[in-house]
DNA sequence: CTGAAAGCGCTTACAG
DNA sequence: CTGAAAGCGCTTACAG
């Protein structure tokens, strides 16, 4: 039933030639090794004919590289992350690598799980969202010289490549479109997470009341606990706005946070723009189609993704001393 | 700068054993080869301070298996698929088993070209949803021993596990409600892609509309090109209400047709649920979001990963005899 | 123009 | 109770 598999050395002995010849033809050197187009030809055809395929295993374990780049993200199912992935595959995958992803449900032990795991597996470079604890698994693999680029979470102890958005300016124009409304009881809706881009979020969010003289003490912040049910949010936010009926505008930080939130709402006297404005993180379908439709900080996912792949192959490439880059991309707001 | 990575020859010197001895630690068969227990302590102990891990890579090259499961799937960054992808990992996970995934765009050449890859990684089982003209390749992976199941689309031809829905019934379900509510003129939005599943849910649609006397060519069936931009979906189906202004209800063939669908009704005078009644194959928040809510045809995610899953391991653990399995869920109707 | 041989880091049948 | 050695399928420095 199980088929043979051929190996190098069934196409050498069917060409009549060594494996030698047959991995120099195999890895596009026959030219430069000067072997005889006879002989190229004859085991190209072979190759052809039989589907052989060369056992990337055996390869890895002799040039100690994969062309596999490991990416690590929080939540796979989250369509940010799941949008990002599909851009990197395709990026990735149009240069001759191929993108192997995982989720680490924001803990610090499934990180270094999945990094020893990448390690194992000798990926080539390695794409992350970084939860808070990893540092000492990043710095491990930074120091066996693979290219590493973190990307949505920062890591401020660590000397390695970012790509983000500007967070602090994101939450900042959310802020200033409120009060430009008129609103003069922004709350910020955010996860309890101490991660510096959460931190972002809500310094941008504090500083934009603070320069339309709103004081801080006045400002409604609610830190929603990240190992929340969806239902537990809910009701959460259900007594946030019967106990401060003043909050007349919203920011979520997250787009899970802003979903929980519309549900939320929906269960409230509310309505959307008239009586509360609305802005979440992340643009998405969700939000287009709602009725009304949701403003949104749009993360311009198409140019994170270009920026972690042209670093990474930058990188892979590099003969010479790297340098460190951090790439902050401007957040647009989309007004709706 | 680049650490030196150790191998089971470092460990074995320092500990003073032989590599043989390590291994078989490592493996857990230190009792059956009666190795002392003072070797064993001294050699785990060498291994945790040095944090030593066995390179993967060489470990299948020798045994032949990966501990790795291929996933293949239209388009990871698809919410049911996404969410699926979501669930198999954290199941494998807990059995000591890695998914990688990749998508197809459902292209049988980008397929094959994930079988090989997917191939010379030497993955130990295979979980697809497999694009039409994929019939061959996923041949060729059965005869090699490996256990498969597709998912989400079947193929006919081929005698192989599947996990699946009862999609003739979830239509004619759709169909009847629209009946009950006394809608005569129910349009189903489907994709123009040949594809058993497609078929099936355009079946049972036709099938819902005869029971209740209404004549074939009454209805109206839309194929959607798979190609087609959102934009210009969303410009058929305006066109598709405007010259079927008798249109009462919509069944939409897939979640990302459902999605255009609801833009393009906003762009028309209609109100959902007073002019026109929809139903969407696949849940999601964004249908409980939005004003008014939609009606579902919920896969059962969490079944049919639980399916999938329980069928892989039964196979990687089989000594006996595989047999074929096809499961047929039930599709619950949610009426909101 | 081509090949024999070493070696990547493991596992395991065999021997003692 | 433990180890020497073969071999998984490749790549490549070296030799001719």
């Amino acid at each position: 039933m199980s088929t043979k598999v051929l190996s190098i050395r069934d196409i050498a002995a069917k060409a009549n030639v060594s494996i030698t010849t047959v991995s120099f033809i195999l890895n596009g050197k026959a030219v430069e090794r000067n072997i005889s187009k006879a002989v190229i030809e004859r085991v190209e055809e072979i190759v052809k004919a039989d589907g052989y395929k060369p056992n990337q295993i055996a390869r890895s374990l002799r040039t100690g590289n994969s062309q596999i780049i490991g990416l690590i993200v929080e939540d796979i199912s989250n369509p940010f992350f799941a949008g990002i992935a599909r851009l990197l595959e395709d990026k990735a995958y149009k240069k001759g690598y191929k993108i192997i992803y995982s989720s680490t449900e924001n803990q610090a032990g499934k990180t270094r799980e999945l990094i020893n795991l990448f390690k194992s597996r000798q990926v080539d470079a390695y794409i992350i969202a970084p939860a808070q604890g990893a540092e000492k698994d990043i710095e491990s693999i930074i120091s066996d010289g693979k290219p590493v680029v973190l990307f949505d979470r920062y890591l401020p102890e660590l000397d390695v490549n970012y790509v983000g958005i500007d967070n602090y300016d994101a939450s900042y124009q959310a802020v200033k479109h409120f009060i430009g409304e008129g609103k003069r009881h922004p709350a910020l809706v955010t996860v309890d997470l101490d991660i510096q881009q959460i931190q972002e979020r809500e310094d941008g969010f504090t500083a934009g009341l603070r320069e339309a003289g709103i004081e801080d003490s006045a400002a409604v912040v609610l830190k929603v606990p990240f190992a929340n049910t969806r239902e537990q949010t809910i009701v959460l936010l259900e007594e946030l706005f019967k106990q401060r009926p003043d909050v007349d505008s919203v920011l979520f930080a997250t787009n899970y946070l802003a979903i929980s939130g519309l549900l939320a709402i929906k269960n409230t006297n509310k309505i959307i723009n008239k009586d509360l404005s609305v802005i979440a993180y992340d643009d998405g379908d969700i939000f287009k189609l709602h009725t009304p439709q949701i403003s949104a900080l749009a993360q311009p996912v198409e140019e994170i993704a270009d920026a972690i792949i042209r670093k990474i192959f930058q990188e892979l490439s590099a003969t010479t001393e790297k340098t460190i880059e951090r790439t902050i991309l401007p957040v647009q707001l989309i007004v709706r």
